[in-house]
DNA sequence: ACCTATTCATAACG
DNA sequence: TCGTTATGAATAGGT
C-alpha cells in the first residue's frame, strides 16, 4: 500500500525507515484501538524504535500492569518468575555478601573469636595494628593541620591587632595635632613590638564561638 | 476496508465480533512483525479477546519479560506486581546496609578517613582498641588452653609410659618365672618413680603423625 | 475458510 | 514533521 510496493526487509535509509516507523506505529495503535472498542478486547502494545525511544498503547478502563497480570495468569508462563528468581537470586548474594562483612567486622571489634583458630586470630591482629597506624596517621595529619591553622590565625590576630593599634594611635595623634597642634611624625615602630605580642588567647579577639 | 464502511464501537452481533476479532488480531499482528522487520523496532504485543483468550506477539531476539523490563526502565512506570516490589525494596535495604557496613569496615582498616571529623576518628580508635584487648584476651586464652592441653597430655603420657613399663616388667618376670622359674612377686613399685618421670618430649613415646 | 468489493494504510514525494 | 496522493493491503459482508 503506498506509491509502490515495498519489500519486507530492514529499510537502509534511516530517513526512511524513521518516517516509516511513525507512519506505522501510528497505524498500529489505531488498529489496537480499534480491536479493542469493535470486538471488547484488551490490547496493550509496547514498541522501541531502534533508536530506543519507547511508544506504548494500552487500552482504556486498564493498564499495562493489569494486562500483564492476566498474561501471567492465562498463559501460566514466566515472564515474571523468571525476573522473580533474579531477583531473590541477588538477594541471596548480596546477603551472603552482607553476613561475611558481618562477620568481619565483628571479628574486628573482637567479637565472636570462639571458633577461629590462632592463625586467623593472627591475621585479626595485624588487622588491627594496620587500620591504628592508618588511624594514628590520620589523626597526626589532623592535629598538624591544626596547629597550623591555629597558628596561621594567631599571626593573623598579630597583624591586626597592631593594625588596630597603629590606627588608633594615629587618630589620636590626628586629635592631639588638631586639639593641640602637636606634630605628627610620632615614632610609631616604638609601640610596635608590645602590640605584636598578642596572646593566641587575646580576650579582645574572640573568634566565632 | 471492506464492503462497507463500519462505525468504531462495540460491534453487538458477537459471531460478528468474534471473526473481526480474529481478523484484526492477526493484521496487528502482521503488522507488529512488519514494523519490526522494516524499522528494526522491537515490538510486543498482549491481546485478551472479549471471552480472555491470550495472544501475543513479541519480535524474535527478544522476549516479552525483556521487553517489559526496557519499558519499566524507559517508563519510569512500574508495572511490577507487589511481591516485586517487596524483593525490590528488600534489596535497596539490604544494599544500603551493605554499603554501611563497608564504609563502618575500611574505617576499621583505616582506609578512606579522609571525610571524618576528628571526634568519628576517636570513636574509630576506641572501637579499634577494644576489638584489640579482645582479641588479646581470646589468644591469651588460646595460649592458656594450648598449655593446659600439652600439660595434660603429658601427664597422659607418663601414665602411659609407666603402664607399659609396668607390662614389660611383668612381662619379662613371667618370662623368666617361666624360664627360670622365677617367683613373681617382684616389687614394680620401686620402679614407679622412676618411669612416672617422663619427659614431654619421651623419644619413645610418639604420638599419630 | 474463501471471495471480493470497498475502505484504509501508507510509500514516495513536495 | 506535515500534507497529498497513487497504490497495495486489510477487511466487512457474503457464501
Amino acid at each position: 500500500m503506498g506509491r509502490g510496493k515495498i519489500e519486507i526487509k530492514r529499510i537502509e535509509n534511516s530517513t526512511n525507515r524513521q518516517v516509516t516507523f511513525s507512519k506505522r506505529r501510528a497505524g498500529i495503535i489505531k488498529k489496537a484501538r480499534e480491536i479493542g472498542v469493535l470486538c471488547d478486547a484488551e490490547v496493550g502494545v509496547v514498541v522501541f524504535s531502534s533508536a530506543g525511544k519507547l511508544h506504548d498503547y494500552c487500552s482504556p478502563k486498564t493498564t499495562l500492569s493489569r494486562i500483564l497480570e492476566k498474561y501471567q495468569t492465562n498463559s501460566g508462563k514466566i515472564l515474571w518468575d523468571e525476573k522473580h528468581k533474579s531477583l531473590s537470586a541477588e538477594i541471596d548474594r548480596v546477603k551472603k555478601e552482607n553476613d561475611n562483612m558481618q562477620i568481619e567486622l565483628r571479628h574486628m571489634k573482637g567479637e565472636d573469636l570462639n571458633s577461629l583458630q590462632p592463625k586467623e586470630l593472627i591475621s585479626i591482629e595485624e588487622a588491627l595494628q594496620n587500620g591504628q597506624t592508618n588511624l594514628r596517621d590520620k589523626q597526626m595529619e589532623h592535629w598538624r593541620m591544626r596547629r597550623r591553622n591555629d597558628k596561621m590565625l594567631e599571626d593573623e590576630h598579630r597583624l591586626l591587632a597592631f593594625r588596630v593599634h597603629q590606627q588608633d594611635v594615629e587618630l589620636s595623634g590626628d586629635m592631639r595635632e588638631l586639639e593641640l597642634g602637636y606634630h605628627h611624625n610620632r615614632d610609631f615602630a616604638a609601640q610596635m613590638p608590645f602590640t605584636f605580642r598578642v596572646q593566641p588567647s587575646h580576650p579582645n579577639l574572640q573568634e566565632d564561638k
